[in-house]
DNA sequence: CGCATATTTGACTGATCGGTCAACTCAGAA
DNA sequence: TTCTGAGTTGACCGATCAGTCAAATATGCG
């Protein structure tokens, strides 16, 4: 019917798994809430995990656009962390309220699981990591140079253990089915970030 | 045969679900293992669910051992904290060897994926976490009473956030396959406690 | 229009899933 | 010795799984 075939895939198959888990959505939950059949989906993909593969493309897709805007240089870079957070809470309490629990992150979950699923899926997973990373560098690099941050602090080195405090705070978000969990992160940060 | 069954049969579940998760292993993958038939199982366990909560618990015991000895106070509370990284890097390092790649965190994987599935799997969860947080707690507070941290510091909203960024490291051990990324925790902890 | 290609259909496969069941074994108590 | 009940067996169930395929249809191009 539509050239969007594709797209309506990956982004059925995208909501499943992220209040799941790739493991527990089959193709035909996916082809069902897609109102796609079975064919249409191995059309284009060559496999489940490849459609899974396809659903951190686009989670990432997402992720992308809310980093550029939230990282965006009309505020301190310190400041654009913490508008970060602020949008990565309120995206997971938007969830929170379309299905009935709180998700993890939708990179973290799929990526934890991916990983162990053959050289493409773990390159993709690293690749996504790598380049979230940047955006911490990025800013934090930046807010050294306004000696906002200590000199002694290498800024990539900070910018993973970041990323790692927000995919575990994430993580029990979920457990504790509480999306503020993940806000503790902006005073985290400035602690993780001022000493090395 | 034995009287061991229930045990073998856990043990055997909990590996082979530590090397991926509950979803993508079968109860056959787990009675071969065991060396078990179905019907043992299911005499042990009313589901597939019950047997995930069992190795959460087999898992959560364990940990506690190693939270036990890592505590124990014949080292000042912050190295005990030390102590614990150590060894919970040691633990990946040997599975990492066990199996071909290094697995996240036995516990955090477990729970985010147990979390979504009914209440008595998600009770279970929350009580480990806690648990496991009541160790950070009390090594904190005593920490706290030597004046070796802020007096200003909450200890149970710290431990909290310990616990949160070493399962983000964990996260990423995982997906970078190397376990010494979590000895980073050493040094963030200490900066997370801190201050306030 | 006619033709080639891209997409969609929907029935189909063989394997595997979680779970059930009646029959069987065997240790211990009376 | 007999009885009992926990433990074990292995065949079996209906459902669902990932994936296939030939035929039908839509689309875009000359």
């Amino acid at each position: 019917m539509a050239r969007d075939t594709r797209e309506r895939i990956v982004a059925a198959a995208r909501d499943l798994v992220h209040a799941a888990s790739l493991a527990e959505v089959s193709t035909e939950d996916v082809c069902r809430a897609a109102g796609v059949h079975k064919g249409s989906l191995y059309h284009f993909f060559p496999s489940k995990e490849a459609l899974g593969v396809a659903v951190l493309e686009c989670n990432w897709t997402l992720m992308r656009t809310m980093l550029d805007a939230a990282f965006s240089d009309d505020v301190p870079p310190l400041a654009r962390i913490d508008r970060f957070v602020d949008r990565f809470a309120d995206r997971l309490t938007v969830m929170r309220e379309t299905m009935g629990a709180t998700p993890g992150c939708p990179l973290g979950g799929l990526i934890g699981e991916l990983v162990g699923h053959g050289d493409q899926a773990r390159t993709q997973a690293t690749r996504v990591l790598n380049a979230w990373t940047q955006n911490f560098t990025d800013a934090i690099s930046e807010a050294k140079g306004r000696g906002e941050v200590g000199s002694a602090v290498e800024a990539a080195t900070v910018a993973v253990r970041l990323l790692a405090h927000l995919q575990g705070l994430a993580l029990l978000a979920m457990a504790y089915d509480d999306p503020q969990v993940v806000l503790t992160a902006k005073q985290d940060f400035r602690l993780l970030a001022i000493s090395s």
